[in-house]
This record gives structure tokens, C-alpha cells and sequence, in this order.
DNA sequence: GTCTATACACAGATAGAC
DNA sequence: GTCTATCTGTGTATAGAC
């Protein structure tokens, strides 16, 4: 049945954000499904699978969110990966972005092996090196950095523990926490160098980024 | 003993690094230090202290770095930062950073309350807390972001994933990631807006940051 | 396909001799 | 303090009835 495995792999993902792949027990998918663990297993074979299916999935949404995207007519590049960016930020502020397997997990090698979520992650992939080289061909992304590293970046921002701690400290709203680290995103914690010597006096306001 | 001590927790650091807490087995960790499990039990009282000792000894050691720099005379309070964020990487790519606590983790809940821990952490955050503030005070860092975003953008950017996916790559030297990430991190991703019409010639060759 | 019940393995922690 | 051996809980996975 569809609607099941759907509501399995929300579930899954959520639990994955929430403690990671190895803290995540199946007994508790199965829990909070509400159906028995040996009727997970009758959907995906192991942990890994699980785990796997539900990247996917992610990867699934992000390609969608990517299309939509691609049919914005007069988005710069620079604008089409921080709309991303901004939407991976979203969906881990919903809880539903699960984490990058560590260096060394046992998920790491059942991803690799799944050729259905590295196909996916080479379409996303793809896409984005497409913006980024175009972002540095217009000058609007710096030209010196590899467009891997860029890549990487963006990757890594989609799963970037500021914005738990941040929500969890609670002083900030969502829009403002994603405001705040798309600005160190692409702009950085170092205030801009100074044009000329004296700045003229709306200089600092334009830069406040939070209401 | 104590040198015994020190030979376990850099163990443990190291596979924290490798692996993350709940990976990370305490047979392992028995195994790859040469001893029984049940001598580490003498030694430590279970696999939350075990870490929170790791955790407890990295702080230190930013403690005396942090020392180290503070004793700079005319360091301006963003190059302070900026030192700071190498050495974490510099850790990290000798692989004995242990990674954030999931928002979830077991570990999470021994850790806030180990005094010792929260005590250390505390320093840590209060020196780096007065270079920012100062930095932001200066001009030199941006000062519409509150302060904490600046301190656990740095304290998420000495975890930063990208660091192993560019040296698991193997195509860039450990200084030029170092290099490339403090761009990022300082800096942004976005290219700095031009200051006229028509830039110097010079200007794109400056901003080239690997040999 | 869903369930209850269970097999199997492994990890955290301890007992007790030396 | 270190060891070998073991206890105990828990987590993945499966058997087999319905």
C-alpha cells in the first residue's frame, strides 16, 4: 500500500532528524507508525533500507522543489541557490530533514551502494554545479573557490546544527533564523570592506537583517 | 594512573570523531587501547563519561590555545576569531574532533549536566564572546547578527562536514581547505560587491585563495 | 499484509580471581 | 588495576498463525 510506506518514511525521516540513524530504533518507527515492526519488514528490508528510503524521498522533494525553481524566467543563479538553501533551511526548521550519514556510519556504505539514491543525489547535484558555475561565471559567487567546495557548502548548510540551536534557544522566529544564516551563508561573519572612508549614514541600516 | 588516562581519552576522542557517540563501542574503544573493558570501568564510570571526559579534554586544549592567543599584543579581535577557527579545523582534519551531540542524544542530556563540562564550555564561550562583541564594535564583524549566531556559527564550523568530504576527496592540501573554509566562513560564498563600475585589474587575481 | 512471539547478536556493565 | 568470564538489556530481524 502507498499511503503507508508515505507515512512510514515522514515518520522515519523525522526520527532521523530528530537522533540520527543509529540512535533511531526500528521498534520505534513501528511505534509511532502505529503498526507492528514485523509489518515494517514487510516493506523494506532492513534498517538501512528504511533509512535510504527515506533520503530518498528528501531527494525526491528537493528535485521538485528544483523544477519550481527552474521555472522562475528571470532568477539570477545566485538567487535560484539561495532559494534553495533557503528551502533546505525550512525543511529542517520542520523537523524533517534528517542528518548527513557521519564520516563512517553503517548507513554511509548502504548509500553508496543504493543506486537509486545516488542517481538522485547526481540530479541534485547536477543541477546545483549548473548555478554555481553560472553564479561565478556572472561574478556574482566567488570565482576562486571550486565549485565543489561550493557544492559541499550548500549540502552541508541543509543540515547545519546552528539552526537547532538557535531554535531551541528560542529568541528568534524561524524567518529570522533563516534570514540570519543565509547572511552568513553567502555573505559571511565579516562585516563588508568600507567602499570609501566615510560610509554614507544609511550604510549600517541597510545591512540589519533581522525585523 | 594518568598518562593511561590520556592514551584512553585520545582514543576515545578519536573514534568519537570517527564515528560519533552511539557508534562508538566501549569494546572498541577497550580494544584499540590495548586494555580489558573492564579496567576502563575502573577508570571511568560509564560510556557517557567516557565521553564527556573526551569532550572535557578538547575543551581544555582550546583553553590553552585560547591562551596562546590571547597573549598576541596587537591581534585585532576578528583575526583572534579567525585563529581560532584554524586551529579548530586543524583539529578536525587531524581527526580528534569530536562531533556535536545530536539534538538528541544520549549524550546531549549527560553533558549539560557534567558541571565540569559546562563549566569549560562556558569559558570557551565567554573569551570568544568578548573578541566578537569587540570584533562586531570594531567594524570588522557584521553588527546586525546577535552574538550567539556568531558563536555557534563557530562552534558548528569546527564540526564542519565539509572538511572530511574535500579531504576524503583528496584533491586539495589540508592547508587549502583550511584556507577555502575560513573564506567561507568569514567571507561568504557571494562575491564582494564592487566598489566601482569598473574594478582594478589586480582585484580578481587577490582574491585567489589556493596556491 | 498484519499480528504475536521469538531467535540471534551485540553492547553496556559487573563479578570475582589475581 | 588488570584480567577472564558473565549477566542483562536491547535492537535487528524472522517464524508462523491468521
Amino acid at each position: 500500500m502507498h499511503a503507508r510506506e508515505e507515512a512510514i518514511l515522514a515518520t522515519v525521516n523525522r526520527l532521523l532528524a530528530e537522533k540520527g540513524f543509529d540512535a533511531m530504533t526500528v521498534d520505534q518507527v513501528a511505534y509511532d507508525v502505529g503498526i507492528a515492526k514485523a509489518s515494517l519488514y514487510k516493506h523494506f528490508a532492513s534498517k538501512e533500507d528504511l533509512a535510504a528510503a527515506a533520503m530518498i524521498r528528501v531527494l525526491d522533494l528537493a528535485l521538485a522543489q528544483l523544477e519550481v525553481l527552474k521555472a522562475r524566467p528571470n532568477a539570477a543563479p545566485i538567487d535560484q541557490l539561495k532559494a534553495v538553501a533557503r528551502w533546505t533551511m525550512e525543511v529542517q526548521l520542520a523537523g524533517a530533514m534528517p542528518s548527513l550519514p557521519a564520516q563512517n556510519s553503517a548507513l554511509r556504505a548502504a548509500l553508496v551502494g543504493n543506486s537509486i539514491y545516488v542517481d538522485r543525489l547526481m540530479q541534485v547535484s547536477e543541477q546545483l554545479g549548473a548555478w554555481i558555475t553560472a553564479g561565478q561565471a556572472a561574478g556574482a559567487l566567488k570565482a576562486a573557490l571550486p565549485p565543489e567546495v561550493v557544492l559541499y557548502t550548500l549540502f552541508a548548510r541543509a543540515c547545519d546544527p546552528v539552526l537547532g540551536l538557535l531554535k531551541a534557544g528560542g529568541n528568534y522566529s524561524d524567518a529570522q533564523i533563516i534570514e540570519m544564516l543565509l547572511s552568513t551563508c553567502f555573505d559571511g561573519l565579516a562585516a563588508p570592506a568600507l567602499p570609501a572612508k566615510r560610509p554614507p549614514a544609511g550604510a549600517r541600516a541597510r545591512v540589519t537583517v533581522v525585523g
